[in-house]
DNA sequence: TGTCCACGTCT
DNA sequence: AAGACGTGGAC
């Protein structure tokens, strides 16, 4: 969890997730519905599932013993060079540096460093220097301690040099080239992504339609029915003849994905027919729908998306009536 | 309020 | 190698 986001997010999140699956064997063997809410508005779904798979390897082929050194925990699935440095530095007292972005900055500034420091090779680089800084003694609190400079002290706008324990060694600031070091990396141009959302509205039982996403955006999560705009018009088509009243709600939401700016309709489907007879391989679904009373919905739905669309419904209707 | 951006791993 | 992945914080 802290790999992605801040710890006040994680924190209770994590109460939650070690209360529920307190063991490395029931992480292993937990159903995925458990796992995505337990993970829900964390983003990054996958990494709930790499963990999962982790801890499937620790139970199936290290008998429930977790590894012991960095070589080990890098084959964990979902454990890249940071998360078995972490922990191989911190759990077993190895001596292998932390590489994230605050120590790519803090050694960077620390050795006036101004060009490749984000490229695989600028990486070899800062990894090279770490390595004759980084002591035997203590490893994990100096990967810790580097770590929390650059959070606190060694930051990327207006760090507080005056503060800094390592202002006499700082080449950046000796040089003040604070500002150049380290050099921004290489952005991606935005796409504009355009979608519609389904709200296949049974009315008499207040269920909706969720779906597990196969393809495209939120992949294998649970929540509404996903198109690209582009094929709205043959999905209305399908949708026709099972449901007299269809409409598009008058607001948009709009969300958005790594590099992808989502604009997004909430096309409302009022159905008649009964849940179970809609035809969703004629939607292109891969997966029939699952019918959830809107009462409840918000605690199946894990993604900000969802709730974004969901709370577009809400407000409709509580205006409405 | 909206826009930009970081975060680490997988593919 | 470079793009995908989602969210929250900074501005």
């Amino acid at each position: 969890m802290s790999q992605q986001t801040t710890l006040s997010a994680v924190v209770p999140k994590f109460a939650e997730f070690i209360r529920q699956l307190p063991t490395v064997y029931d992480l292993a063997t937990c159903e995925e519905e458990t796992l995505h809410q337990l993970w829900s508005g964390l983003g990054y779904y996958a990494r709930a599932r790499n963990l999962k798979q982790g801890a499937q390897l620790i139970v199936e082929q290290l008998h429930s013993y977790f590894p012991q050194s960095y070589q080990e925990w890098l084959k964990i699935p979902g454990c890249g060079p940071y998360t078995a440095a972490a922990i191989a530095s911190i759990c077993h007292n190895e001596k292998v540096a932390c590489i994230d972005g605050n120590v790519v900055r803090v050694v960077s500034r620390l050795l006036a460093l101004s060009q490749d420091v984000w490229s695989q090779s600028g990486r070899s680089v800062i990894q090279a220097h770490l390595a004759h800084m980084i002591p035997g003694d203590r490893p994990g609190d100096f990967n810790q301690a580097m770590m929390e400079l650059g959070a606190t002290v060694c930051r990327k706008t207006k760090p507080l040099c005056t503060l800094c324990p390592l202002q006499q060694h700082c080449q950046a600031l000796a040089r003040n080239c604070i500002a150049e070091c380290p050099p921004k990396k290489p952005r991606r141009d935005f796409v504009d992504v355009e979608l519609a959302a389904l709200l296949l509205w049974h009315k008499s039982t207040d269920t909706l339609a969720l779906v597990e996403r196969e393809v495209g955006f939120l992949c294998k999560t649970i929540g509404f029915p996903l198109i690209p705009e582009i094929d709205r018009p043959a999905v209305e088509k399908a949708l026709s003849s099972l449901s007299k009243l269809q409409f598009e709600l008058p607001n948009k939401f709009s969300h958005t994905i790594t590099h992808h700016r989502i604009s997004g309709k909430a096309l409302v489907a009022n159905l008649d027919v009964t849940a179970d007879s809609l035809p969703w391989q004629e939607l292109s679904f891969p997966q029939p729908f699952h019918w959830v009373k809107s009462s409840v919905i918000a605690a199946k739905l894990s993604t900000a998306l969802d709730n974004k669309v969901f709370k577009l419904f809400q407000e409709y209707y509580i205006t409405s009536e």
